[in-house]
DNA sequence: GGCCAGGTGTTAA
DNA sequence: TTAACACATGGC
């Protein structure tokens, strides 16, 4: 168990964000989240934040994982201060992180995402995870599934996921999920690009995965901060408040982190005081 | 009961 | 290059 002091960063924030579907709040203050074969359980009161875990695994999985070396007050100060609508977004959601997640769970994750709710895709994630993904238990005795693997995912026929919910999307699971066993896409590779644009468009070259989808995966699993995923709450963000683009230039390199404050804010609602003023 | 949800692929002009 | 449409399903 490892205890530290940290500055914008909310457990209650990264939750919501909807970038993480694998994390939620089990009691008040309190957090479990599995990341590959791992489980954590986390408490937050206040700046104070626990890990349930050694101070290895801290170091060396979970202080990437959350960014937590990563400057979030330093991209905050960088936003226009005449921008009254994002000041607003980024203070309302000043404790959100992009997180480090795993490129191939990123990528099935985000083909359920589409023309989909949020609360529809955790329950479609749980169960591709108890259908798929391996039993495990934590060393508290708590029960959990992992992501299933490229592997066991490629057992999985489109009529099972089908009648698993997943929908229209279960094609493009079943087509993509051998795209990645064939090696005609090369996770290893996405993982070397430097390049946003490289990788982003290598990602499109999966069934299911256009620039959106794109975009979500270079941003949350590759860390491609400049990713700016353009949904349906977005579109209208623009629309309303930057009618004439967004500021492209000036957030170059953070435009990621703009666009979690942004749909945060949407998300939440707190966005709609705004929109009344 | 329509409308909408972190869109994409296909087809026709 | 752009526009219209189909595609599953659950929540409101």
């Amino acid at each position: 168990m490892i205890t530290v002091e940290l500055d914008n960063f909310s457990l209650k924030q990264i939750c919501q964000s909807g970038q993480c579907f694998r994390m939620r709040e089990t009691e008040e203050n309190t957090y479990e989240l599995i990341a590959g074969d791992q489980y954590l359980k986390l408490t937050q009161e206040g700046t104070i934040v626990t890990f349930h875990c050694s101070d290895v695994e801290f170091l060396c999985y979970w202080v990437p994982y959350f960014d937590i070396d990563a400057d979030y007050a330093g991209y905050i100060e960088k936003i226009n201060p005449r921008d009254h609508y994002l000041s607003a977004a980024a203070e309302c959601g000043s404790g959100i992180r992009i997180l480090r997640q795993d490129l191939w769970e990123m990528i099935i994750t985000f083909l359920i995402s589409q023309q989909n709710n949020i609360s529809r895709i955790r329950g479609c994630i749980d169960r591709l995870c108890k259908r798929y993904g391996e039993q495990k238990y934590s060393e508290e005795g708590v029960e959990y599934w992992t992501f299933p693997t490229a592997e066991q995912l490629g057992t999985a026929t489109e009529e099972e996921l089908r009648a698993l919910g997943m929908g229209y999307r279960a094609k493009y699971l079943v087509e993509t999920t051998r795209s990645i066993l064939s090696g005609e896409v090369s996770l290893e590779k996405l993982y070397r690009m430097c390049y946003y644009r490289r990788a982003r468009q290598e990602l499109m070259k999966l069934s299911g995965v256009g620039e959106k989808v794109a975009d979500c995966i270079c941003l949350f699993a590759l860390h491609h901060m400049d990713a700016f995923p353009i949904d349906t709450h977005i579109r209208q963000v623009l629309d309303i408040h930057y009618k004439r683009g967004f500021p492209n230039r000036r957030y170059h390199g953070l435009r990621g982190i703009m666009q979690q404050y942004i749909f945060y804010y949407e998300l939440t609602g707190a966005a709609d005081i705004h929109r009344t003023k």
